[in-house]
DNA sequence: GTCTATAAGTCGATAGAC
DNA sequence: GTCTATCGACTTATAGAC
């Protein structure tokens, strides 16, 4: 059984994702719950609070992914396809908070700001390591690693937007066609 | 010599990129050009106005480029990298307008939201049939083209952001290096 | 063409009855 | 714990003096 505060934070997540965290008010979150503006203070404390809550436990979800991938001792190829992994299946789990990572963090207030992008930075650097390590290895070809990260990271980036359009694509199958674009690429050989 | 209507949507564009459409009060565009909120309606007549313009011209700027690489007689996979080019450019050329595309359209009102998301679902039709194209030439390998096409647009449409924060790339090496990550893949063969 | 003053509405959040 | 009523700040946009 869900509380409501739980309740509260997933129709603000939808309602964020859709129109963004600005152009959302209490109003309207309210609405969508099925009560008064004024009675999601009993609660929640802030339409601030709930919006960090969202964002950061999505960040540490992904730090704490990173930390188990990037602590094992397989190949970085190997890594790197789990990290792929990882973030399909974010985007399937989590499809409205996990869209506030790509767009609405701008939002978050000073402190938690701080917090949030220094997480995000230390997962690219992680991720960025792996990359070169891969090229190191002599699995990538001698590729640029910040643009073969940003290549990459943009795509997984955007997972959720796609598959929220596309909910009838086999998870797995989804895996496999993301490593083959993004690893193996689309020329023929 | 620029008129005051260009520099205000030059400011505009800035600001609705760095804090987005709802978070950029009149009063903070006018405080960037150096004049009183009120003083920017001599000059445009509303700021949903100089939205629609900076959104829709550069939506048209990608119709036009599309129209005249899909019309070309050139095989499939030298019009993917010649749209590959054109994305570059533009998001070196276009830095800020061209945010607004991958996240601030939703803010749009109803009729020109319209007519963005027409020419839009056009533009990735005409894409997704290039790729379609470069499969059946056999220059592909058999890829789900719909996967292939969100990859390549995804990481694109993220070019601008990234690009900002790294000036010092040349732009012929990052175009090579852009048609590497995306087509011929990091693998090493 | 720029300013001050302000209209008319929305925002997040609180007070207090029940 | 939910409601109505409301505060004070902020929003886009306009009126009218200069």
């Amino acid at each position: 059984m869900k509380s409501k505060r739980e309740i509260i934070k997933d129709c603000a997540a939808r309602l964020f994702r859709k129109k963004g965290y600005k152009a959302t008010s209490m109003r309207d979150i309210a609405q969508e719950v099925g009560m008064e503006a004024a009675s999601l203070y009993n609660h929640i404390s802030s339409k601030q609070e709930i919006f960090q809550e969202l964002l950061l436990n999505m960040a540490r979800l992904f730090t704490e992914g990173m930390e188990e991938i990037d602590g094992s001792s397989h190949k970085s190829i190997i890594k790197l396809e789990k990290l792929i992994s990882m973030h399909v299946r974010f985007a399937i789990e989590h499809t409205d908070s996990i869209s506030l990572i790509t767009n609405e963090w701008v939002h978050l207030d000073e402190e938690p700001l701080r917090e949030f992008t220094s997480l995000r930075d230390q997962y690219e650097k992680q991720f960025e390591n792996i990359i070169k390590q891969c090229i190191e290895d002599g699995d990538f070809s001698p590729v640029d690693p910040e643009i073969a990260l940003f290549s990459i990271l943009s795509t997984l980036r955007w997972l959720y937007s796609w598959y929220s359009k596309q909910k009838n694509i086999n998870p797995v199958e989804l895996e496999k066609e993301m490593i083959h674009c993004l690893v193996d690429g689309l020329r023929n050989k």
